[in-house]
DNA sequence: CATGAATGAGTATTCATTCAT
DNA sequence: GATGAATGAATACTCATTCAT
C-alpha cells in the first residue's frame, strides 16, 4: 500500500494509534473490560473516530489480531518446513515462539483461547481469525504427530489436547503478569522447556505401554 | 460465634440466602454476568440488603468463596492424610477434586487464578482468600514432593509450577464451556488423567537423569 | 390501590410525573422523536428512574395508553348500550368522544393509528392495546352497521374504512396543532359534525342505489 | 439558468444525482430513517458534497420536494383547465393523482401535512413549498366550488376542510404501509372513489337543505 | 469542486451503589 | 435490620455536521 497524501498519512497514523491503544488495553485488561471510549481516549481521538476505521468493537479486535497472527503463522510454517531441525527441536521452538508471541501480544490470549467463533457472515473468509488459528493449531498437531510417531486418531487428539492445556496454562498464568516478557522468560524458560519435555516423555511411555498392551 | 436473639438469627438466615443465591448464579453464569439485583431476587430480599452484609459485589464474591474454598481445602487435607492411598492415587484424586470443584463453581477460576492479590484493608486477614489458596496449593506441592521424592528446592518448585500450568490449562479451557461438568468429565476425564500421568512420568525421568548427571 | 406510606406516595408522584411528561412529549412530537432522557428531564427525574417504573420505552407508551384507552372504551360501550339515543345521535357522540379523546391525549394518535402491532409475547394479553383498540373500532363498526342497516360484508367494511379515514384525517390534522382542544372544538365542531353527516347521507344514497341496481 | 462551463455542468449532474438518490431513499423509507451518508453512497459522492449543495438535511428535503410538487401542481392545473371533463370527473382524477402522488413519494405526507411553516429565512420565497402547497390546495378548493356551485365563504371553506380531512386520512393510513402503491390501489381505489362520492352527495344535500332553510 | 478525517451530541439500556425512611 | 426510590456513570453504537486540504 502506497501512502501518498498527507491526509492518508494522518489517517494511517490515527488508525495505528487506535490499534496500538486497543492492543495495549485489551492486553492489559481483556477485550470485554475495555470500552471503546477508553480506547479512544488512549488513542487520543474521539470514540466516533474508531467507527470510521472499524465497523465495530469486534472488528477492531480482529483487525488487531490478523496481522500478528499471520506473522506468527508464517514463522510457524517456516519452522515446520525447516529441513535441518529435529522434530523435537521444532516443537521446542514452537512452544517458545507461541508463548512469547502470546505474551508479547497480550490480547492474543483472548484471541486464541476465548473468542468463541468466527462471525458467520464474514466477508473475507480467507482472512478469518478462526481459520488462521485452526491452521496454526494444526501445525502443532502435525508436529506432535511426527514427534510421537502416531497416526491420526484418538491418541493423537488426546495428546494434542493435553499439549494445548499446557500452552494455555502457561500463557494464562503470565498474560496478566506485570513482569516483562523478557523477565518472565529469563526466569522461567527452562521451566517451560521442562514442562513440554516432561509431557513428551510421558506421552512416549504411555503410547508404548498401550502398544504392548495391544 | 454465638447467635443469641431471633433478630440475629434471621439476619444470619438472610446472609446465608444471599450467599447461596450468589453461589448459584456466579456458578452458573460467572461473576461479571450476574447483577446484584439478580442475586437479591434469587435470595428473596432487596438488593439494598446485600449491602448491609457485604461492602460491595467483590466482597460478596470473596465471602462466597471462603466457604467452598475451605471445604475444598478440608477435602484436600483429609485426602492428603489418608493412610491407605498411595501418593499417586492421592494426586489423581486431587486433580479430579480440584478440577471438578473449579468447574462446578465457575467463579472459582477467577478466584484461584485471576484475583490479583488480597485486599490490603482486609478486616479478617486470617480468612483471606489468598491464604487459603496458598495453603491448598501447598498441599498439592507437598504431595508432589512425596510423590517425586524430592527435597524442597528449585526442582520441586519447577515441577509444581508445571503441574499448576496443567491444572490451570484444563480448568481455563472448560470454565466457559456450555457443556455440563458431568458431560465434560465423562468425555475427558481419562484425558485429564493421562495429562497428569504423563507429567509425572516425565518428571521422574527428568529427575533421575539429572541425579545421574550430578 | 391503597397508598399507605409517604414513600409510596412519592413513588406514585414520580410515576405520574413520568407519565405526564411522556404524554406531553409523545403528544407534541411523536413517540420516535422523543428520547427517554428528554422525558426524564421533563419529569424532573433521572433517566434511569424511568426504568424503575417501566421496562422500556415501549412499555411506557403502553402504560401511558392503557388507562385512557380503557376509559374511552368504557364510555363508548356505555354510549353504545344507551337505550334512549338514536343510532344517529350515538354516532355523533362517538365521533365527538373519539376526536376529543385523541386530541386531549395527543400521543393517542400514534397509539391508534401508528403503533404497528402488539408485542407477541405479551404477558397479560387481556390488557393489550391492540385488543382494546380493535374492540373500540368494532363498537363504531357495529353502530355504523345499525345506522346504515347493512349486513356484515364488503359494503359495511368499505363504509367503515371510509369512516375511519375521516376520523383519522380530522385527528391527524389537529394532533400537532398548538390550538387548545377547546378552541379547536368551538371553532370546528360543526364542521366535524357536517363531515360525518355528509358521509352518512352519501353512504345511504350509495347503498340504496346499489340495492335498486340489484 | 444558463449552464456554461463543463465544471458547472458536472456540478449540476452531482446535484441531480443527490436529489435522485434522496428522492429514492426518502420515498422508500421515509425522511427520518435515511442518513446523509446513505444518500451520498446512493448518489455516488461523498457525504460532505451534499453540504455543498444543500444547507442541511431538511433543505435537501425541501429542494427535493419542489420538483415533484411543481410537477403535481402542473398536472392539477392542466386537469383543472381541461375543457372536456366534468367537474365531477376532474375531482375524481385529482383525488387519484393526489393520493397516488403522496403514496409514491412517501416523504410527501410529511411535506403536505406535517411541515409546520415555511422557513423564515427562505432565500427564494417564490419557490417556497408552502406557496406551492397552498396553490395546489386552492386548485382543489376551486374545483369543489364549481362542483358544489357554492360562493366563496364559510360553507365552501367547511366543505374543503372536510374534503382535506378525507384526503389526509387516506394518505395517512397507507403512507407507512408495506403494501405497494399499486397493490393498495387495486384493492382500494373503488373505496377511495366511494369516499369522495359519498362526501359530495352529502355536501349537496346539506347545501340544498340549508338553502331551503334560508 | 470535492472529499476524507474528525467530532460532539445523541440513542436506549444496564449497573453498582447510596440515601432517606 | 431492611427496603424502595433514585441516580451517575457506563455500555456500544449512530448521526448530522464541520474543517482542513
Amino acid at each position: 500500500m502506497i501512502i501518498a497524501t498527507k491526509k492518508e498519512l494522518r489517517a494511517e497514523e490515527t488508525k495505528r494509534a487506535i490499534i496500538a491503544a486497543a492492543e495495549k488495553l485489551f492486553g492489559e485488561r481483556g477485550y470485554d473490560s475495555v470500552s471503546i471510549r477508553e480506547i479512544a481516549k488512549e488513542a487520543g481521538c474521539s470514540h466516533t473516530t474508531i467507527y470510521i476505521y472499524f465497523q465495530d468493537k469486534e472488528a477492531l479486535l480482529h483487525a488487531l489480531s490478523m496481522q500478528p497472527l499471520q506473522l506468527l503463522k508464517g514463522e510457524l510454517d517456516t519452522l515446520a518446513k525447516d529441513a535441518f531441525l529435529s522434530a523435537d527441536d521444532k516443537l521446542k521452538r514452537m512452544n517458545d515462539l507461541f508463548i512469547r508471541f502470546c505474551l508479547n501480544n497480550r490480547s492474543m490470549y483472548a484471541i486464541f483461547f476465548e473468542v468463541k467463533s468466527s462471525r458467520v457472515d464474514e466477508l473475507e473468509p480467507e482472512l478469518d481469525i478462526n481459520r488462521v488459528r485452526n491452521q496454526m493449531f494444526n501445525v502443532i498437531v502435525q508436529l506432535l504427530k511426527t514427534n510421537l510417531n502416531l497416526p491420526e486418531g484418538e491418541q493423537l487428539l488426546s495428546c494434542s489436547r493435553i499439549y494445548f492445556y499446557m500452552l494455555r496454562g502457561i500463557v494464562g498464568t503470565y498474560t496478566h503478569s506485570e513482569e516483562s516478557v523478557d523477565a518472565i522468560f529469563s526466569r522461567l524458560s527452562t521451566t517451560f522447556d521442562h514442562a513440554f519435555e516432561a509431557l513428551l516423555i510421558g506421552f512416549d511411555k504411555q503410547i508404548n505401554e498401550r502398544r504392548i498392551d495391544t
